[in-house]
DNA sequence: CCTTTTTTGTTCCTTTTTTCACAACACTGA
DNA sequence: TCAGTGTTGTGAAAAAAGGAACAAAAAAGG
């Protein structure tokens, strides 16, 4: 039962999960079904039964899920319960807002370093993070880093993305609208916020016509 | 043939394809092969000549799409062709960047106002975008506006949302950690980089792990 | 203590998405 | 012109994901 293979769906909705248990632990809310959290997070409750169900019993017949012990599992089983460096490379318009953002409210995830070519950039601060020049990339051990982030122009992101490569990093979440070419054991994630509304207006053509015509 | 009903997994993969043809009408290459393609965007070939097909035969056999042609006929696809309009709610760190970055290299796609809460703010403008008091929101007519894009925090998204929502927008961008409460006659896409980081932890913690032991 | 209500965990069925396999057709070069 | 090669478009199979239904267990309320 527990833990045998999670689904690559189930895997993308945990955090979403996770999220919002801190929520419901936050505004004091110690148990809920699973579809009161289904209603929340706008998932079949099914969906959310058989999710949790990949990792054991976590809840209770007749009660629900107890949202602390759920969060911590989660927490876990997310982070392994260590903290999560990672650096960010390219400090621009969206780098800056994201050290500033920093991913404060998640205690578990940090930007521990920023890396620029601009000498401008160099050797300042944004919200406790130091900029280093790109040079000190490629020499630095960076085994300990869990991942980079990528908010370097399209053009320089395969070329950042290598020198990260080079110093150790296995993990890349990329913001630049191109598609990175990384060898097989290497994990890219790709966030592109252009085609995000594409879709959004390609959906808004179509999809939704279609539905009204119903 | 052309045109029956595409799959959301197609749509979805829709402005992927767009913005990959044009990078390469841009770089000069006229024709392109599904299979190397496929490689380019890191999705199977038979995916991609079956996504293609649902909107009839866009290649010839034996040579391949011609890149051209494709782009314009994804551009019509996604876009019909119009300018589409939409407005930004909450001019910080995110929606800055937004602003400044204003999906310039895709010219069908505009921000054309701005709104937040912040009187420093209201008044000024960015990249050309002006910036607006909610309360213009409340009273407007935005019914040509296809989507509002909510950089606000967290605790204000619904509210804001609600505010766009009876101004006559349809389609909802949400970075706010939040799942929305809207009617079904909308579209919502949700862009989360806080579970995104936190996914990408995930796989590299277990996913990666298991393809190593293989 | 017993009955009724709630809600999980899971089985089974449906839908969606991906992948395989190949016939059909169009280019290419001699 | 014609053999040979490349590449599409698609039907059929496989895999993944989603959702209905329900037995079993626990809680709640007398
Ligand atoms: N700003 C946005 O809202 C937004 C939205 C969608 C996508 N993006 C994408 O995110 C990326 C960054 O966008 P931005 O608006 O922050 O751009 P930007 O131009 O503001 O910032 C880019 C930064 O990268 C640095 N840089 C350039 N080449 C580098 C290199 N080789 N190594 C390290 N650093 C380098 C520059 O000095 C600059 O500080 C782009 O690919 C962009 O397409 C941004
Ligand atoms: N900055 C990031 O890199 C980042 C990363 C992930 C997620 N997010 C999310 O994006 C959202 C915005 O993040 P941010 O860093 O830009 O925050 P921010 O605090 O810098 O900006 C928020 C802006 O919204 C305005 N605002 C507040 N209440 C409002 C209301 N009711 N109506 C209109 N405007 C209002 C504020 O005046 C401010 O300008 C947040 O929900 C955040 O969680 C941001």
């Amino acid at each position: 039962m527990s833990s045998q293979h999670v689904p690559q769906a189930t895997a993308e909705r945990l955090p979403l999960y996770y999220r919002t248990l801190q929520h419901l632990v936050t505004i004091g809310k110690t148990r809920i079904s699973s579809s009161e959290f289904g209603n929340l997070v706008q998932i079949d409750s099914t969906t959310i039964r058989k999710d949790f169900s990949y990792f054991g019993a976590l809840g209770r017949k007749g009660y629900g899920y107890d949202t602390q012990h759920l969060m911590e599992f989660l927490r876990k089983t997310l982070y392994q319960d260590e903290l999560s460096k990672v650096v960010l490379i390219g400090v621009g318009h969206l780098g800056t807002a994201l050290l500033n953002h920093n991913f404060q409210k998640n205690n578990n995830t940090k930007i521990v370093r920023a890396y620029d070519v601009d000498p401008k950039k160099i050797g300042t601060e944004i919200s406790g993070t130091e900029i280093c020049a790109m040079d000190e990339l490629a020499g630095a051990d960076n085994h300990d880093i869990t991942a980079a982030i990528l908010t370097v122009p399209a053009a320089h992101a395969q070329e950042a993305a290598d020198l990260a490569l080079a110093s150790g990093i296995r993990g890349f979440l990329n913001f630049s609208p191109t598609t990175l070419s990384l060898p097989s054991n290497v994990y890219v994630r790709h966030v592109d916020m252009t085609v995000e509304l594409q879709a959004l207006i390609y959906f808004l053509n179509h999809a939704m016509e279609q539905r009204n015509s119903q």
